[in-house]
DNA sequence: ATTAGGCGATTTTTT
DNA sequence: ATCGCCTAAT
């Protein structure tokens, strides 16, 4: 057991005991990962099947590269180990058993925006303004109330004001809908397994007897819910090994509940407490200026932080003039400290409070052709067109899913509105068991043009084309197959509009990852694909081999780490943000987000403000960050910026004093001036230039054609063969 | 009855 | 960028 020799005391005694239950509070880069993995290694090793062993981490790519490892230790052994995030476990296990809780195996997975989506049509159903009352503030209290274990009556019971009676009363409704339609959102992925195991000792016994050994990464991010699914799935043999940092607990708004660490206490009172405090990942300078900021929290659980590594250089922080010009400035940083310590693009991370903030950092770079990628901000599979191609699958897969119905009866246009939509939901709730079969007979619905019939039977008889399709062909073949049907690929291009060849790109690109998982997964179903669809967490999709400059939000950063990280906006309101009073409890949580940021930077640490900044449509004065005085002052570099089209030499730079020499000496700190770095734009490119494709991977320019805007090219991808791509629109990176 | 097009408001963080 | 709401046209 090679692999043992490689870890400190602490991690050991993490990683052996076996038996009972363990919690690890783990610093920030205390190898945490390394624990986790061992310790899975090792229960393998020791003879305990690998099925045995259920492990919950945060991410689906963490549990991915941690099963790699595994695998690589304990070789095939690993095979039937079941890894993933809470919502794509349970989603697994209620496939299988759904059924014994009223829902059928196919049930639909919503996202955030279906449920809104959902809420609305209910809101409007009751006669509930969606004016007075915000959609999206009703989905977040029934979504706190799910999260907390409070049923809809209950709910309605406790309702203190008016508002809050409306919101019990769609929430009653939107329970019924969602059976009806057997869909669940995020969170009965949740509830419906502990509806399940309650009600069901012996399923609740075979489950206790199969998973023996249970893991949680990021224990201080689980809510109500998740805690009580574990509670019921580890009573029997309490061998459940938590792991987290209530240092690092950044998800209080979505039901994360410090009291699942003091109740885990309380509830294993044999609980075995094990702390990792040694940091190997950031330097000296870093880690203190994180630690005393931390230090500033109220709640937490005293810590004794250290690290054997370097001092390191001091944390600079970048006083900028406006958003653009930070965007330039940590540009400027980027090209100075590559040049000086010889690292790659992809060593650096730019993070931020707000999605939004991205993009006059993206100006910033896309202008000096460095290469970049976004970890979430708008994703691909929220895009309209790309949803609208799903929900057809989705109602293929799940009939009943009335609210995708809905969404589609009239994409692409057929020229069916509210009137005639009014007069079908009306007719199926009499007369049909879905929106879908009620088409089918439209010509028993009443008070409904015969153009409206039409378009119903028509799209009726699409679906039962394709329903039967779907048991004979591929799904690659099936979903090329729908599109090419419904035209939307003709319509689009017609349009001609740079939107429409955007959407255009889109709609190919979702068939090519369509053809991607039929390729690769050996149960391609339709079912898997749009689970995995509903499933995947931006970082999931991030690329960590491909060269570029990654920007997120700090709530993304979590579990990651990079050589040197960027953390903009530290201004009041944004870093901390509040848009109103904001409590001691808020404030501490923006505290922990900072934090999280810091303890990302391994060698080097930038933070930056701005004076000036565009938010809300108008351009706002910002003060400093109240944060920025908690940071131990001699640990701290303070560089003022200046608008990039005043030379910086004209104006005096001011910088504080021990390394101001340094700096100054270093003449191209701000210059404006990029070095030519290799151009993302597809200008220079010629047959045969080897590129690569954020979707479709490597392939070969076998033409080019067209000048300008409408310059394309004819690539020979390697895993999809030949497609034509404006590059414009297509990000190509030459290889 | 339906659609297209214009306009304004909206963005905290996410499975 | 997207959504809701308006108006004018069909």
């Amino acid at each position: 057991m090679s692999f043992l020799n490689q870890v400190n005391l602490k991690q050991l005694e993490a990683i052996k005991s076996a038996q009972g239950p363990v919690i690890v509070v783990a610093g920030p880069g205390s190898g945490k990962t390394r624990v986790l993995t061992y310790r899975i290694a090792h229960l393998i090793n020791i003879g305990v099947p690998a099925y045995q062993v259920l492990a919950l981490t945060f991410t689906n790519k963490a549990a991915n590269e941690m099963k790699e490892r595994i695998t690589k230790i304990v070789g095939e052994k690993s095979k039937h180990l079941w890894m993933g995030t809470f919502h794509s476990i349970f989603a697994r296990l209620l496939r299988i058993e759904c059924e014994k809780i009223g829902y059928g195996r196919n049930f639909s997975i919503y996202d955030t925006q279906d449920s809104v989506a959902l809420i609305k049509s209910i809101m409007s159903s009751l006669g509930i303004s969606t004016q007075q009352y915000n959609p999206q503030a009703v989905r977040s209290r029934i979504s706190w109330a799910k999260n907390h274990l409070v049923a809809p009556e209950e709910y309605l019971e406790q309702a203190t004001d008016f508002s809050e009676e409306k919101t019990g009363k769609i929430f009653i409704e939107y329970r019924k809908k969602l059976k009806q339609n057997n869909a669940m959102d995020f969170d009965d992925l949740l509830l419906k397994p502990i509806e399940l195991l309650t009600g069901h000792k012996k399923i609740l016994e075979s489950y206790q007897d199969r998973f023996r050994f249970i893991l949680i990464d990021e224990y201080q991010d689980t809510n109500r819910a998740q805690y009580v699914l574990i509670k019921l799935l580890a009573d029997k043999y309490r061998n459940i090994c938590v792991v987290g940092d209530d240092a690092q607990s950044i998800y209080a708004f979505r039901g994360a509940d410090i009291r699942n660490i003091l109740d885990f206490e309380r509830d294993y009172p044999e609980v075995k407490i094990i702390r990792l405090e040694q940091n190997y990942r950031s330097t000296k300078t870093i880690l203190s200026a994180a630690d005393g900021l931390i230090k500033k929290n109220i709640d937490q659980i005293p810590k004794n932080l250290w690290t054997e590594n370097d001092e390191g250089g001091k944390i600079i922080l970048l006083e900028c003039e406006d958003d653009a010009d930070e965007g330039q400035s940590i540009v400027s940083s980027i090209y100075t400290e590559s040049h000086r310590h010889k690292f790659q693009f992809k060593d650096f991370a730019i993070m931020y409070r707000t999605n939004a903030q991205s993009r006059s950092l993206e100006d910033a770079l896309r202008k000096n052709s460095i290469p970049y990628t976004i970890i979430g901000g708008v994703e691909f599979y929220q895009r309209k067109e790309v949803k609208d191609i799903l929900a057809y699958l989705r109602v293929l897969v799940n009939p009943n899913d009335d609210e995708c119905f809905l969404r589609i009866v009239n994409f692409p246009s057929r020229g069916l509105g509210d009137v005639a939509l009014q007069n079908l939901k009306k007719f199926a709730e009499a007369k049909s068991p879905n929106l879908l079969c009620a088409a089918g007979m439209a010509g028993d619905i009443g008070g409904v043009t015969p153009r409206a019939r039409t378009s119903f039977n028509t799209l009726a008889s699409l679906f039962k084309k394709y329903l039967k399709l779907k048991g004979e062909i591929s799904i690659s073949e099936l979903a090329r197959a729908l599109v090419d049907e419904i035209g939307i690929l003709h319509l689009l291009k017609e349009e001609g509009t740079p939107e429409a060849m955007s959407r255009w790109e889109n709609v190919q690109e979702l068939l090519s990852a369509i053809t991607e998982f039929t390729d690769k997964t050996q149960e391609a179903t339709l079912e898997n694909f749009l689970q995995d669809v509903a499933l995947v967490s931006s970082v999931d999709k991030w690329d960590d081999k491909f060269n570029a400059v990654t920007l997120m939000t700090l709530h993304s950063a979590k579990g990651l780490e990079f050589p040197v990280v960027f953390i903009a906006g530290l201004e009041e309101g944004l870093l901390p943000f509040y848009n109103s009073n904001i409590d001691r409890k808020d404030l501490e949580e923006e505290r922990r987000l900072f934090y999280v940021g810091m303890t990302r930077a391994m060698k080097i640490l930038f933070l930056s403000h701005a004076r000036l900044r565009f938010r809300f449509g108008e351009l706002s004065y910002q003060t400093p960050s109240q944060f920025l005085d908690e940071i131990d002052e001699t640990l701290l570099d303070k560089v003022k910026h200046t608008r990039k089209s005043i030379p910086a030499d004209a104006i005096g730079m001011k910088i504080s004093s021990p390394r101001r020499k340094k700096i100054k000496s270093d003449s191209s700190y701000f210059s404006d001036e990029m070095p030519d770095y290799e151009s993302s734009s597809a200008n220079e490119l010629q047959m045969g230039t080897i590129v690569e494709h954020d979707v479709f991977g490597r392939g070969k320019v076998l033409h080019v054609a067209g000048r300008g805007d409408s310059l394309k090219a004819v690539i020979d991808f390697n895993s999809v063969g030949r497609k034509n791509l404006m590059l414009k629109y297509a990000q190509l990176k030459i290889v």
